[in-house]
DNA sequence: CACATGACTGACT
DNA sequence: AAGTCAGCCATGT
């Protein structure tokens, strides 16, 4: 199962030997674990991971995700409002919303559509 | 060391 | 309803 968070603060439970981190790694698995047409927020995975008011660093991680292996679905991890916020970090500005649709997602005006039924909760679904 | 800057969020004005 | 602030904390300058 998923380690939490360490949330003491500036402890150094989040830097290992490797440069790997575990926030990171638990952030990406978490993000494999959304289901195809099915999105959620950076909020929602650091309440997750026992980091409520840490959500930035849950961006920070999606930040570095482009290059994990194996690749996870970042562009199903939108902002609490179902903004597509990190389309610019994608390889194109319209790519974000070209994967989702893709996955029969609608986007329009770089918001979901029918956010609320499309949002999936880690929390209830992979359990607290 | 100080300061700025985020793929954020919730509270407050 | 829209803007601002305050937490948040890794990174960069």
């Amino acid at each position: 199962m998923l380690r939490r968070m360490n949330m003491t603060g500036t402890d150094h439970d989040t830097s290992l030997p490797g440069g790997r981190r575990d926030l990171f790694a638990d952030v990406m698995a978490v993000v494999r674990a959304i289901p195809r047409g099915r999105v959620t927020t950076y909020g929602a995975i650091a309440k997750y991971l026992g980091a409520v008011r840490s959500s930035r660093m849950v961006g920070y991680c999606m930040n570095s995700s482009h290059r994990v292996r194996p690749a996870v679905p970042a562009h199903r991890v939108v902002n609490r409002n179902g903004m597509l916020t990190g389309k610019h970090h994608f390889a194109t500005p319209t790519r974000m919303q070209e994967l989702l649709e893709r996955e029969r997602v609608k986007v329009q005006d770089d918001v979901v559509v029918d956010f609320a039924e499309r949002f999936w909760d880690p929390g209830v679904h992979l359990g607290i």
